[in-house]
DNA sequence: CAAAACCATTGACTCCACTCCATGGTTTTA
DNA sequence: TAAAACCATGGAGTGGAGTCAATGGTTTTG
């Protein structure tokens, strides 16, 4: 698949595409036809982006993603401590889940307020 | 209060706290004796500089929460759809739960998948 | 009272994650 | 087959959110 393709299938823009290839997060091969340039990503490349997307949305990091998508490809990479690590990120995510929850209930709140005033002020 | 104790409360340095101050977060006195000219904070600060990390920690970018902020103390301002506002926060919001949730499902999976791993490599 | 600790302001700097641009080659399409 | 659409590379630029440093006052403390 063309970058063009994945593009409109995961609505990341072309240099994004080519930015997370550049950071490791994806990968292409060298076109099949040799009269161009071009990258070719394998089908599972909008899948693997939506990993991405989803991690990205809820704060991880690129380094973060990238040693994690690295670790669940090739079981482990190096001496490092994996299990610390996921223990890191999970509490992170853990953390961002329940500030969100804070937040939003504090946005509710504001929006109750809000009726009521508007109930004062327009009352019927 | 001055910003030394603040910062000690809340974990935020001093830079940060005058950041804040500057885009209009937080707010203070001028010092009540003339001699100097610290910043004096309101006891309730801390309050809503936790306010401000939960939201900041879930995703909210400090002009989105200048303006819930302003919203909160002075009813509404001016004639911008709140209510609305309020809605996309609240989606975007619950967008960071959702991810973030399938992510930390992949990275249990991920640690699962090396506990299993470790079993073979070290059987017993 | 002197040193240490605290505070202010201004402006430069960093980091991250893109995003844009210029230039130039390849494919598709009307 | 020419224009339009697509692709590549390299490097510069942007925006958000702080962070740091220099300089110079004020307070606290031993």
């Amino acid at each position: 698949m063309r970058i063009g393709a994945l593009s409109a299938l995961t609505g990341l823009s072309r240099d994004t595409l080519r930015f997370y290839e550049k950071q490791g997060l994806i990968r292409s091969f060298p076109s099949s036809e040799p009269s161009n340039t071009y990258r070719d990503y394998p089908e599972d490349t909008a899948e693997r982006l939506r990993m991405i997307t989803d991690a990205r949305d809820a704060g991880l990091s690129i380094a973060d993603l990238k040693t994690l998508l690295d670790c669940m490809e090739s079981g482990d990479l190096g001496a490092f401590d994996l299990d610390a690590f996921l223990d890191e990120r999970i509490a992170q995510l853990e953390h961002v889940i329940s500030t969100a929850q804070r937040t939003l209930g504090m946005l509710n709140g504001t929006r109750a307020a809000i009726a009521v005033s508007d109930q004062i002020h327009i009352p019927e």
